[in-house]
RNA sequence: GCGGGUGUGGUGAAAUUGGUAAACACUGGGGACUUAAAAUCCCCCGGCUACGGCCUUGCCGGUUCGAGUCCGGUCACCCGCACCA
């Protein structure tokens, strides 16, 4: 009996609404059972889903569905992270406002993602420019001054030209701003910091511990804190070479060891006693200031020649007071590094040998390859930088590197200059703290007034928000907060003297810090209910795309312990698991006129090679290479074409299958044709057969077929399920497509009435059941049709996961592969508690054998129970 | 430069601890049904073959009864960091 065509357009708006009326997906605070928190990283309003989001999003809901399935009390909750550059640019360019604009994309992103049939909890969305959001964001930030975890201070800053705001050490990327791509320049401002440094080693350390995180992940935030182990030394100055009150320079190296390879101090052009030295000297100040100006683009850096600039001080070795060495300002010596000056040692490091070449400074090899001669051994053009053994270094000699640190160490800890050890061991972070003040509108304001008379004032927390104001206008560029005329002016919480507000907002890498806490409880008057918080937190399974390895996932780190000593949450970690989802990449295709959409573009096929025209023109474009989907190549899929034409279940069937999670999947308009082709085929046969099994009831699996049926679906119920459990939603879906194709001639017999083994039939509903299970977090809408046509009561997405029959998975017999030689020469099929003993003694009866060894006996009999016999003749 | 990853059919890929390489799917080809098309269903699809087999997981070598998987070397591509002392 011929049945109609699944309609999703029909049917996935129909279980929406019965899914929502009965608020299946609010999570409850006090619901008792176990808990899960699955979190996708929420999107910025841009305007538009596409693609890329359906991918991110099917992953969690297919996490959340099976986890709901098996009785978890599911937190999967959704908002937006919505303040940020893009409305601001939008009000500028279409003269609308930031939050208006905002406000107008997020209804048209939740409408969109609404269509897919997402599992979202809806009751606790937000977006992080609602006041009730940011007012608690300004309320941490006044509990984080409080503890000190805030300071503000002056720093050079790294300036982005184009957005003209600051931007954080994270937020450089190849020395150009990681939104708008200009080279960022140095600027001199006064700017509010987080402490994320007092938190360098935690932080490192607790990286251990993530043990659900990919290494890869784990390994750039280790790279990026940067920790070294050094020596802090002091050198004395030799007093009538250096200016006035300068007796010491201090250094910290990795390598004491090279001691006695020393041959020049650098120091930055900005180090106080390079800044003293220059004030006598004309030249001096010359080489600093341009040294200032060289920048830090990546292009400036790579063609910049090391250069420096003899001082004219001198310092006296440590180990020996008749040695002097000259101090030079270098342009590659940094001041925000260790302390900003150096001691180079050119044999043991290329960038100090290029330098002492240049300026003609002795090179000492201080260490050399074990096997190497002493005598003979010399650095010319090449540093050596390996491990090996100590030589033209006194009391080193004959020490391996390690040892010679610790060596060197100990003596100069020990030795007084001027009353102070001479050195001691100091660990040095990469990691700087965090800048969070940007010169924007679109943020969350800094609960701050400047007074005259008492200074820097934090808004008492009674006065909080301190709201955004609407009337702003962006003519002019720059901060429009700034030009406000009234906004700004308030009268000092303290002495009621006229002041001025803080007009610096934070960075939106702030409102992502603590987001998923906020979710745990939104209603809260404080920023989170700290019990419902640790009860919830951490997220059990957080996905997102890696280009968030270091900013928003080393920032939500150090939030969270901050929150923590403020009382806000009971935990340090707050994502336990972490899933870094691939990207959707897509063809690109180049007409005349330049790029063209997917939807602008025929592909046609022919023999193998394959041509893209221009649908309108007809004529013949370029098929470019496969990229990540961006608005200047044009190649993206907006999510509503798809879900129009195909549903949402296909889309998403599609995202998951194929590629593993992890990679980067192609989008193919020949995939999800596939996808929904698969759609189709499973409506077609469960619905189809669906009447025949109206009276069949349960009954053992007595005959041969039936069995055979169960085995099948229970084998498959369990594989899908270990799958699942380590997200390889691509292999999940070739079971199932398995499935499906064992049952297809079953179930067209079935519906075609001929199915007549009573016991087949009832196996066959049981499989049917099982198909349905392990199907619906991949595609719901589907499966809530096929089980209404199957008779069942209870909605799929409130049906538990079935429990796989542990008999049924296991077989009596096993066929065993087997080898002679390695190589494979026939099949044995025995009782799966067969001992070796009699498997060897049924490999050597077999006719293949038996001519191989041709009457001799094997060289050996390789038994690997279940698996394999391989025979060595 | 430093650190990490990846390389398997025409394509996406599978092979969870060393144990039948290519599951599952896409594309393509052939057939059935149809007046025809779509849809659907069936078959074929790594290479060579004297039809016994032989070769095949970037390349070269090693360990092993057995290597896509482990080890050494090498090439290519991708990602992260990068004047960090």
């Amino acid at each position: 009996m011929a049945i109609e065509r699944y309609n999703p357009r029909v049917a996935e708006p129909y279980w929406q609404k019965v899914w929502d009326e009965r608020k299946l997906f609010e999570a409850d605070n006090d619901d008792p059972a176990p808990k899960y928190y699955v979190l996708e990283m929420f999107p910025y309003p841009s305007g538009r889903i596409h693609i890329g989001h359906v991918r991110n999003y099917a992953m969690g809901d297919v996490i959340a569905r099976y986890k709901r399935a098996h009785g978890y009390n599911v937190l999967h909750p959704m908002g937006w992270d919505a303040f940020g550059m893009p409305a601001e640019n939008a009000a500028i360019a279409n003269n609308v406002h930031p939050g208006e604009w905002t406000h107008r994309n997020i209804e048209m992103m939740r409408a969109q993602l609404k269509t897919m049939g997402l599992s979202l909890d809806w009751s606790r969305e937000f977006a992080t420019c609602d006041v009730g959001y940011y007012h608690r964001q300004q309320y941490l930030f006044l509990d984080f001054l409080e503890k000190g975890l805030v300071y503000r201070k002056q720093s050079k800053v790294n300036w982005d030209p184009v957005d003209q705001t600051v931007l954080a050490n994270e937020q450089v990327i190849d020395g150009c701003g990681w939104r708008s791509g200009a080279p960022v320049e140095q600027r001199e401002l006064t700017q509010w910091f987080f402490k994320i440094t007092d938190f360098s080693e935690e932080l490192l350390d607790a990286l251990g511990e993530l043990d659900q995180w990919p290494d890869k992940v784990r390994l750039m935030q280790k790279n990026w804190i940067g920790r070294s182990e050094g020596l802090h030394m002091h050198w004395q100055l030799v007093a009538e070479t250096a200016p006035p009150g300068q007796s010491t320079l201090e250094v910290y190296t990795t390598r004491p060891d090279t001691v006695f390879g020393a041959s020049f101090m650098a120091i930055a052009a900005d180090h106080p006693l390079a800044v003293k030295a220059a004030g006598s000297n004309p030249d001096l100040a010359a080489f600093c200031e341009a040294c200032r100006r060289m920048g830090t683009s990546v292009a400036a850096l790579e063609t910049a020649e090391k250069e420096g600039f003899d001082t004219g001080i001198k310092v006296r070795h440590p180990f020996d007071a008749d040695w002097l060495l000259p101090v030079y300002v270098a342009n590659f010596v940094l001041m925000d590094y260790g302390t900003g000056a150096i001691f180079g040692c050119p044999s043991g490091d290329q960038r100090d040998l290029d330098f002492a070449n240049k300026y003609g400074l002795p090179v000492i090899p201080v260490v050399m390859p074990e096997d190497g001669d002493a005598a003979t051994f010399q650095i010319t053009e090449q540093a050596y930088t390996d491990d090996g053994i100590m030589i033209n270094s006194r009391f080193l000699d004959g020490m391996k590197p390690k040892e010679a640190f610790d060596t060197v160490a100990e003596r100069l800890e020990t030795a007084q200059l001027d009353g102070n050890p001479q050195a001691k061991r100091e660990t040095n972070y990469r990691l700087r703290d965090w800048g969070i003040s940007r010169q924007r509108y679109w943020g969350c304001p800094i609960p701050i007034i400047h007074c005259p008379n008492c200074g820097v004032v934090p808004v008492p927390k009674s006065d909080l928000p301190v709201e955004l104001p609407h009337d702003v206008d962006f003519e002019k560029p720059g901060n429009p907060l700034d030009r406000h005329p009234t906004w700004r002016n308030v009268i000092c919480p303290q002495c009621g003297a006229e002041a001025e507000r803080e007009t610096d907002t934070m960075d939106t890498f702030v409102d992502s810090s603590w987001y998923f806490a906020r979710f745990t409880a939104p209603w809260e008057d404080a920023p989170t209910d700290p019990e419902a918080a640790s009860r919830w937190l951490p997220v059990d399974q957080y996905i997102g795309g890696v280009e968030h390895a270091i900013l928003h996932l080393l920032y939500s780190r150090f939030f969270t312990r901050a929150m923590r000593i403020a009382g806000h949450v009971d935990l340090k970690e707050p994502f336990k698991g972490l899933f870094t989802q691939g990207m959707v990449v897509h063809e690109t295709y180049k007409g005349t006129e330049g790029w063209l959409m997917p939807s602008e573009v025929r592909v046609e096929e022919h023999a193998g090679k394959r041509r893209a025209f221009n649908v309108e023109s007809g004529d013949e474009v370029a098929i470019g290479s496969i990229e990540k989907m961006s608005k200047s190549k044009r190649n993206v899929v907006d999510s509503d074409e798809i879900l129009d034409s195909c549903g949402a279940d296909a889309a998403r069937f599609f995202m998951l299958s194929d590629s593993p999670p992890e990679r980067d999947v192609i989008w193919t308009e020949a995939g999800v044709d596939g996808a929904h082709r698969f759609v189709q085929r499973v409506w077609r046969l469960i619905g189809e057969a669906a009447p025949a099994f109206k009276d069949v009831e349960a009954r053992p699996a007595t005959s041969g077929k039936a069995e055979a049926l169960s085995r099948t679906a229970h084998k498959t119920l369990k594989a899908v399920g270990e799958d699942l459990d380590r997200l390889s939603f691509n292999t999940a879906i070739a079971r199932m497509h398995e499935l499906v194709n064992t049952l297809q001639s079953p179930l067209q017999e079935a519906a075609a009435g001929q199915a007549k083994d009573e016991a087949a039939l009832s196996a066959l509903k049981d499989a049917v059941n099982i198909l349905m299970s392990i199907m619906a977090p991949m595609t719901p809408h589907l499966i809530e049709e096929c089980n209404r046509a199957m008779g069942n009561e209870q909605l799929m997405a409130e049906t538990p996961w079935p429990v796989f029959d542990q008999d049924l998975v296991v077989d009596d017999s096993v066929t065993l592969p087997v080898q002679i030689n390695g190589k494979k020469r026939a099949d044995l099929t025995i009782p799966r508690d067969a001992d070796q003993v009699a498997v060897e003694r049924a490999v050597l009866e077999l006719a293949v054998v038996q001519s191989a060894l041709a009457g001799k006996p094997p060289r050996r009999v390789v038994v690997v129970p279940l698996r394999i016999v391989n025979v060595v003749i």
